[in-house]
RNA sequence: GGGGAAUUAGCUCAGCCCGGGAGAGCGCUACAUUCGCAUUGUAGAGGUCAGGGGUUCGAAUCCCCUAUUCUCCA
């Protein structure tokens, strides 16, 4: 057995089938490029379906390719085991109707025992239970015994599995797949009786896919025309075998990114003695970086960012697992970028976009894990003192478990909710809840939290409702069913025009006429057959206008289309209007043309935002309507105002160079080689709308624009500001609403500049200049009361009565406010060992009222809350507070010496209690 | 589109449940210790408790609105 790299293996492999008349062909996107269906690419076959199919136009019949998969469901394995990843490599061969098993099953074999030199003795096979042409193969032309041919079901040997008796329908075909033997000195297992090879001795290298029937309903195989071979090998799990290790993360293709998080905990820790193959837990850390490592730059590197939804939801929970890992090894500081470095490093050479994208990976990866150490550092302490509590308050308390012994932990109450609120707010991710759970001896409640989480969707999808679009449903519905030719839409060229009423709505019913006064549930609807109304669309918001037929006018207050028919919205304002009208149907141009230099000073901020931020910048959204625009990109950190800045200038250097804007129909395909851009293959037909501005923005839309950018007259940003993390939305306004915007910005500054007193140059120095003044104002008459409140201590001091041990006092203090009683009262009680005692302020018709007792006269039943309350009653007002020390307020001060009399009653009731 | 959370000193945060004199640590300034520095000690400066409204005698604290940031669901 030859001694090869993991690099070695997959140049081998593709080279050897080349030397077989293979085309090398490039591994596809991580993310399916023309299949909207899957979430990742999962298989080397994945860009091949047409060619399969027969409806390919590759030029060739043979291809071998090493391709980048990602498998998201094993997510919850990658560490644990010696061969689960998230990110792996393919290796693949595949021919198209031309050759099939007889030379498939040698060439893939030779491969193994010539190329790699892997004895025959270490390897066996499978094949389908009555494949007797792929026995034959094996038997005739490898030479391979008998007795290392075992046969299985269609469960584990057909592809799709199962495929025969539970579909589903389309190409399938059994397979033969080939395992190596770790224990060669073992006796062969019984074929008998056999459902499947034993694990971990025999582990599977190869899997030759026969696709050659087509299967119908009731699990009838019709076989195909075209046969077709789709091979796949894990790239992985031969390097294992040619490195002579059992867990494919000890082999080379994973030890440099291993040593790397080694070495740094020895640094970061002083762990001098830190390495792989110490404990158990801290193995499933390292791999579990390592495999997420991978998968993480290769995304980024395939254009996916992180976000909160789909494919950027998984690259963000990947990285944020990696991160945590990182975090419980003591490497607190940010490193996976670096570790990133390293996956270009090795996988460079084969994946070039690495190389490409490296910078932006890095990026990406050291901007996450810094938003998610905060985080987690939060969630971590919250779970933390939620354990902890969970101890102490002696209520339950388990005893602690190890780690392995899953079985019945027990499940402490809430665990459930807390791991829920802590997801649903902060988003601390519940896996990681779990293990710090398990981590400490507890199970998490999971049934409580799928359920709040099921609560937490159901409250997401009860909100996002819309009332009134269930009508236009059952609407469209009914002219369907009339079969009524869809609206044909004039209003790219024109703003007027004639149409004939096709259909009218009053809320639930279609109806005959809409007449101005009536009574009707509304909204009122209006389907023509021909219109310039542009319907709400690609962001862009219906036309306002009016419709007039024979018999009266309506204004038309929204426009919107479903299945082509466009359904005007309408508030009759004279007559009626009746179905077979013919109307004149006239867009309000002054709103439209508003539109559309938003729309179009839209196209030119998504290019001038890509051209100062980078090219990561995407459309994540946009609104456009008369008043502004909306524009949602994607973007981690918040621009910096000079960006904004630029971004527009950008834009109004676009628009002052007054350029052209042209609108063109062409093929899709066409479209994509001219280099627009958009949202291709989802909503748009085989022909689509391209609009470039100049040569500055080329983007598919089928809005509408001005001619000309300098129509759009100005841009002005008007805020910029965060969506959700990742996404940040910016809004702007264009023509004569900016200049609008202009001007009130001017009678503002014109308004301060006024009162204040100074030109608009100084303005800012002013402000802060009369900020400090007025604090030092402010302090000043502070000190002053606390003056005036000192010498009246000495007066207060004067009236205080003695009873035994105890001093008491009730008086008023002229002009004091609650802090200055506060602060005398305060003290007082500081000079007297017992004391209570209540002042009172008057001041602006109010009176303040603050009593102190200290604690030993409040054992003597004297509470200054009962003080104050008394008081203030007597004043007319209220207040309350602690035994030691309350405070209130009254609204009559001519009943201060009643109120002075009742506290002193109070206090010297002291002397009889004692 | 629908929820949740956070916003308190230059920074990191506590205080909020249960309303009653705005706090801690770090940093900053001064002084002391020292030949000097690090250090240590002492003292001090620094806050419209995000903004607005409401309830209350009294709101950082309870309620409502707004803004900003984070986050989950769609």
């Amino acid at each position: 057995m030859k001694k090869l790299s993991g690099g070695e293996v997959r140049e081998s492999y593709l080279s050897w089938f080349e030397e077989r008349g293979h085309t090398r062909y490039a591994s596809d996107s991580l993310v399916p490029s023309n299949d909207p269906t899957l979430l990742f690419t999962g298989a080397g076959m994945n860009q091949f379906k047409d060619m399969f199919m027969g409806k390919g136009n590759l030029p060739f019949s043979r291809a071998t390719t090493s391709q980048k998969c990602l498998r998201v469901p094993d997510l919850e394995n990658v560490g644990l085991t010696a061969g689960h990843h998230t990110f792996f490599e393919m290796l693949g061969n595949f021919s198209f109707g031309d050759y099939f098993k007889e030379d498939c099953i040698p060439w893939v074999f030779f491969w193994f025992t010539e190329a790699l030199g892997i004895p025959q003795e270490r390897l066996v096979v499978t094949i389908f239970t009555d494949d007797e042409e792929a026995f034959g193969i094996w038997r005739e032309k490898v030479g391979l015994a008998s007795e290392r041919i075992f046969r299985f079901g269609e469960k584990e040997n057909y592809w799709p599995s199962s495929a025969p008796s539970k579909g589903p329908n389309g190409p399938c075909g059994p397979c033969s797949e080939i395992y190596f033997d770790w224990n060669p000195e073992e006796p062969l297992p019984e074929g008998k009786g056999l459902e499947s090879l034993p694990e971990p001795r025999f582990v599977e290298i190869g899997n030759c896919v026969f696709t050659q029937f087509d299967r119908r309903d009731g699990g009838v195989l019709e076989p195909l025309p075209q046969k077709n071979i789709d091979v796949g090998l894990g790239l992985e799990r031969i390097t294992a075998v040619l490195n002579g290790k059992r867990s494919n993360f000890e082999t080379d293709l994973f030890t440099s990114y291993i040593d790397f998080v080694s070495t740094l905990v020895q640094e970061k820790t002083g762990r001098r003695d830190f390495a792989y193959g110490q404990t158990t837990r801290d193995d499933i850390r390292l791999r579990r970086i390592s495999d997420h490592i991978r998968a993480a730059s290769f995304l980024i590197a395939d254009g996916v960012l992180p976000s909160n939804e789909g494919r950027g939801y998984v690259l963000r929970k990947i990285l944020r697992r990696a991160c945590r890992d990182g975090y419980e090894l003591g490497l607190t500081d940010p490193f996976l970028h670096g570790l990133a470095g390293v996956v270009v490093e090795v996988m460079g050479a084969a994946y070039p976009e690495l190389q490409r994208s490296i910078t932006q990976i890095k990026n990406l990866v050291h901007q996450e894990e810094r938003s998610f150490r905060g985080i987690y550092s939060q969630g971590a302490e919250k779970l933390r003192t939620w354990i902890q509590d969970l101890d102490t308050t002696g209520r339950s308390s388990w005893p602690l478990r190890e780690v392995e012994e899953r079985g019945d932990l027990p499940v402490p109450p809430g665990s459930g909710e807390i791991a829920f609120e802590l997801h649903d707010t902060f988003g601390f991710p519940v896996d990681v809840s779990g293990v710090m759970l398990l981590d400490e001896g507890y199970a998490l409640d999971e049934d409580t939290f799928k359920k709040s989480m099921e609560a937490q969707r159901k409250r997401a999808r009860e909100g996002s409702e819309i009332v009134g679009e269930l009508f236009v449903e059952g609407f469209v519905h009914k002219l369907k069913e009339k079969e009524l030719p869809a609206t044909q839409f004039t209003g790219y060229e024109t703003c007027s025009g004639q149409g004939r009423v096709l259909a009218l709505g009053d809320g639930e019913e279609e109806v005959e006429r809409i007449s101005q006064g009536q009574d009707g549930s509304g909204p009122y609807r209006l389907v023509t057959d021909t219109t310039p109304f542009y319907a709400e669309a690609g962001g862009q918001v219906g036309d306002r206008g009016e419709v007039r037929g024979p018999q009266g006018r309506a204004r038309v207050l929204e426009c919107s289309k479903q299945d082509g028919y466009y359904f005007h919205r309408i508030e009759p304002i004279e007559g009626s209007i009746a179905r077979d009208d013919t109307v004149e149907l006239e867009v309000d141009v002054e709103s439209r043309v508003a539109t559309e230099r938003n729309h179009t000073a839209t196209h030119l901020l998504h290019q001038a935002l890509k051209e100062v931020l980078g090219p990561q910048v995407a459309q994540a959204g946009s609104m456009v309507s008369p008043d502004r625009l909306r524009f949602d990109y994607t973007q981690g950190e918040r621009p910096s105002a000079e960006d904004l800045a630029r971004v527009e200038d950008i834009v109004n250097r676009e628009i002052l160079s007054s350029v052209p804007i042209n609108a063109l129909e062409m093929p899709l395909e066409e479209a994509q080689k001219a280099g627009f851009t958009g949202l291709f293959g989802e909503k748009y037909g085989r022909t689509v709308r391209t609009l470039s501005v100049g040569q500055y923005s080329r983007e598919l839309c089928g809005g509408t624009h001005v001619r000309s950018t300098g129509q759009i007259g100005q841009l002005r940003i008007l805020s910029d500001a965060s969506l959700a993390s990742g996404i940040r939305r910016i809004e702007a306004v264009t023509g004569l609403a900016a200049l609008e915007l202009g001007r009130q910005d001017r009678s503002t500054l014109d308004l301060l500049a006024r009162d204040l007193k100074a030109p608009r140059e100084e303005l800012g120095d002013r402000l802060i200049s009369l900020k400090s003044q007025l604090k030092q104002a402010q302090k000043a008459l502070e000190q002053q009361r606390m003056v005036e409140a000192g010498a009246s201590l000495e007066g207060l001091l004067e009236s205080v009565k003695e009873r035994g041990e105890a001093k008491i006092l009730a008086a008023s203090v002229p002009g004091a406010g609650n802090k200055e009683l506060l602060e005398l009262s305060d003290r007082l009680r500081k000079k007297h060992k017992s004391f209570a005692g209540i002042l009172l302020g008057e001041g602006q018709g109010q009176v303040a009222l603050v009593a102190v007792a200290t604690k030993d006269l409040v054992g003597r039943g004297i509470r200054a809350g009962d003080l104050v309350k008394a008081c203030a009653g007597i004043l007319g007002g209220g207040g309350g507070g602690r035994p030691e020390m309350a405070q209130g307020k009254g609204k009559d001060p001519s009943k201060i010496p009643a109120a002075l009399s009742k506290a002193w009653e109070m206090l010297e009731s002291i002397g009889t209690a004692s």
